[in-house]
DNA sequence: CTCCGGTTTTATATGTATAAGAAACACACC
DNA sequence: GGTGTGTTTCTTATACATATAAAACCGGAG
């Protein structure tokens, strides 16, 4: 059966914005609460028959918040609110990670759903969705194979990424100096640079600020074939970042120096030196990411 | 419940072996024929049961091929041998063009399982691998989108596809003199001739060549994600041929002879005649697309 | 006629069941 | 001891069931 996810995570984000009016106060329409906690209205009326149900708020009409004691208030645990097809990726990849699988490791679906305790179904899902990460293979009626974080997958995932960056960059350089996206490209220096202020203590952060900004770049032309690609290099940095943890602060200064110079090229909009900075960036990336392949 | 296809088409299969052998003769071992039809040796039994049932070969070891009647030849039909999960593509396909939905049209998994026949499950799992195909899109918990046969699509399409035509050219104007892929291209060649030369009858034949020729140009220098994108070009290109079928003769005569142009710079190996003949099929490859968009 | 809340319908997410097929095991034979 | 078939075990492909969530429908009020 379906989870209720859903209304889990939807009751908590409804109880953070209870919180915050005033005892007496009538509560938005149904209507306007779905739209605002991004939700249908069914379980907008769930999670209002919870409230009503706890004494959080009155049970006729006008709804109104009541007083009540702090046990009301009690949340689900965050582990509750993300749907079980989201939580696979997470335990696949860190069964990769742990258990560290040759390339060529046969993966058996119901092995891996009793490890994960879910059912087959969703594993196949996954996987299915899962392959275009070019990880795993599928073998008709024989199963799926792993085929390992090898130098080979680093080098062709860079050899695209490369095409794609470099493609990118340079619409990005041809952008009318009205698009906000400068602006955006502005305040994610500025978080650059904060984050290098800050480096010791919030070296971990990086991944995302990485994602974020490669993002940003691509945004410049949109393009759904390079777009999907980002969401393989977000993966494998996201956890090839948990893979080689000893000199992470050390890499990802390095690398944040090398935004630097790729944001200052890019706004100077100097064709030669973005290609030359984004370059460089992606030679070390990838040396970094070779360093920690498996073969 | 599996469906048993992979029975039937090995049956069909052992058929066509066992017709070509005298009476008399004694058949190879299960292993063997394992080996022969490329399937598990399960499969070969149920395959020789049914021989044996039919009085196609003798009960007893060694078998035997006997004489018998015509009737017991009988096949299974064609549509009965694949399985159903790669049926679901075809249908798909043909429902979009048979029904042409506009861009933005919501698909609903139950009604197309109702549609082909078949269980939601498959249409699940097809739709998730079909995504990457970029014609629709998935929207959390409220279903898929249709995004259309549009304009943008066949743009984003070519633009990564120029990337990746161009860089499998070059590596392949730089493989070796000795490497097996220069007579490959050779004998394509000749299929290329051969194909014009009966351009009026089988014009129809060039959308399967199309796709091995340029399955074989990126063959040069494997790469997973490259290689990928590939299936998207032929099933775009598959089902576009018969989308717009009107002047399908004379666009696949002017592309066979666009494919000449490109294989005999490939074969000359000067890289820019290489790339000026690559662009220039891909240019009115884009533009006969591009006639057939939905917006 | 637009928005509201009550009610009903439909669709998706996830679990479970099972036949078909693959793989492993076992024993015999040359 | 390798190869062959008989037998058993395990895995995948597919169908089906059901709870949750989304969407559609509806009558009433401002």
């Amino acid at each position: 059966m379906k989870t209720d996810t859903i209304y889990k995570k939807a009751f908590n984000h409804a109880l953070d914005l209870l919180e915050q009016v005033e005892t007496g106060v009538e509560l938005p329409t149904e209507n306007q609460l779905a739209v605002q906690l991004e939700i249908s209205r069914t379980t907008v009326r769930k999670v209002l028959r919870a409230f009503i149900a706890r004494g959080l708020i009155s049970a006729g009409l006008p709804k109104i918040k009541l007083h009540s004691t702090a046990a009301a208030w009690e949340r689900y645990p965050d582990a509750e609110t993300v749907q079980i097809s989201a939580q696979v990726e997470k335990s696949f990849m860190e069964w990769i990670l742990r258990d560290d699988p040759r390339p060529g490791t046969l993966i058996n679906e119901l092995e891996l759903a009793r490890k994960f305790g879910i059912a087959t179904t969703i594993i196949r899902e996954f996987l299915n969705r899962f392959q275009r990460f070019g990880l795993i293979e599928k073998r008709n009626n024989a199963g799926w194979i792993f085929r390992g974080f090898t130098k080979d997958f680093a080098l062709e995932l860079f050899e695209v990424r490369e095409m794609y960056e470099l493609r990118s960059a340079k619409f990005f350089a041809e952008l009318q100096d009205s698009s906000p996206i400068w602006g955006d490209l502005g305040a994610l220096r500025i978080a650059h640079v904060e984050l290098l202020a800050d480096i010791d203590r919030r070296f971990h952060d990086f991944s995302e600020l990485d994602s974020r900004f490669h993002r940003l770049v691509s945004s410049a032309s949109p393009n759904r074939f390079v777009d999907s690609f980002s969401d393989v290099i977000s993966l494998v940095f996201h956890y090839h970042y948990q893979w080689r943890k000893h000199d992470e602060r050390q890499r990802n200064e390095i690398a944040i120096h090398e935004h630097l110079a790729y944001i200052d090229a890019l706004i100077s909009r100097d064709i030669n030196a973005i290609e030359a900075a984004c370059r460089a960036h992606l030679r070390s990336a990838r040396a970094t990411l070779l360093r920690s392949t498996q073969d």
